[in-house]
DNA sequence: CGGCATTCGTTAAACAATTAACAATTTAAT
DNA sequence: ATTAAATTGTTAATTGTTTAACGAATGCCG
């Protein structure tokens, strides 16, 4: 029984791929689900699936697999999933709006619960249900409802100071859109997501993918 | 002086933070700078930032540090940010619409040259300039306007059949917002950035820096 | 009931990345 | 000139992650 200290950030990202699987087959009424099975499903290799397993002390049984409801129960317990997490997003842009119209929010436990934008035109207008409010109120607001975290999807001139902001009004945890290494205590957790990387890599990635093709074999 | 075999993927993320504080430096007037300077402005030790630049076969002088310029030209030329990229968008929902409203395209040398759905309501609509076209056109599309790279901005259902019509077209780089691992053939450059992790991550994150608190004590 | 095939939990090895260390080089000061 | 301080390029060591391996447990079939 493995007792799960710290997990790879690359266990907690094929987790929620995984999770994503198990729901879909509880849907569907599975009740047991093997290590090579979800392997296949989500294009990971069943040993590492099995490792990933490991980290979080899975308890399936030989021959037989892992029970479907039990294991994605586990999978959002060591993910915190399931306690309530209200978040507020500071900066209603193009992204801002798109997050907020996305339905990830629930399936990780988080509400998104206020809204923060500096422009005047955009103030006092409501989006998603939610009205939006200046900035300058974010510390009232974090404190009367309780919101523990914030989204800053704002330009990265604006980053720092917004991060700032939210740390002062208690937030615990920042998911930073903009391109920018934030400054925060070490009792505040940062995930830094900027959507330029993904161009970056792959600009990197198509050049070197060239010579790649001959010598690399995958299975 | 250092050849570049291949380098580390949280080397090429580091180089995008650098190379936008270069620039800034370049429009500042700055001629030289030193590792330790990057280190402090982008957060990152100086020590990381010369084996960084080892990887791409750095160039600077002792006691002076690099030139701004050259750097910057450097780091461009091994991302490969300068060649044109012409790339498609397929769906046209909040996220592909904050994609195209995005000024990250030319940064990274990527030109956003078509838009594709399949919703009948968006198709023959303009979105930044432009046409929205029926996603059964992506063969001849990509074809004609030598379109090398597709965002794929699709529900996950859809992301694979998605993925399948690109490679088809002769599409080489796909950028993926699903949370789905897709499969493609090996010359096919796939960087998936699910929207969804940050939120799991964060969520994982928060559960366990209440603990490391006391333990760790990061400088 | 007893072997056989399958699958898990765990350990070990291989690989990759980060961090640290240090000699070589250059500027600046005396 | 010569020394001293600073900074680079590179190698070495530590750390972390992925891949492989293997005994133990379990169901299945004869």
């Amino acid at each position: 029984m493995g007792e799960h200290k710290k997990m790879p950030r690359a266990s907690v990202l094929r987790m929620e791929l995984c999770l994503e699987l198990l729901e879909q087959l509880e849907a569907d009424g599975s009740v047991y689900v093997t290590s090579r099975q979800i392997g296949e499903a989500t294009g990971v290799s069943a040993d590492k699936v099995r490792q990933d397993f490991f980290h979080l002390g899975s308890e399936g049984k030989p021959k037989v697999g892992y029970e479907v409801a039990q294991l994605a129960e586990l999978i959002r317990s060591v993910l915190d999933l399931k306690t309530a997490k209200k978040t507020c997003l500071v900066g209603l842009g193009n992204l801002g709006r798109a997050l907020t119209a996305s339905n990830i929010w629930s399936r990780a436990g988080f509400e998104l619960a206020a809204i923060f934008d500096t422009d005047p035109s955009l103030i006092g207008t409501t989006t998603a249900g939610i009205r939006v409010r200046n900035v300058t109120e974010i510390y009232g607001v974090v404190k009367a409802e309780n919101i523990i975290a914030g989204v800053a999807a704002v330009p990265a001139s604006a980053a720092q100071d917004t991060a700032d902001l939210m740390v002062g009004a208690g937030i615990r945890a920042i998911w930073n859109f903009a391109p920018v290494k934030l400054h925060v205590p070490e009792d505040v957790v940062v995930e830094s997501q900027s959507l330029a990387w993904g161009l970056i890599t792959l600009s990197y990635e198509m050049k070197n993918n060239i010579k790649d093709q001959a010598p690399e074999r995958a299975k």
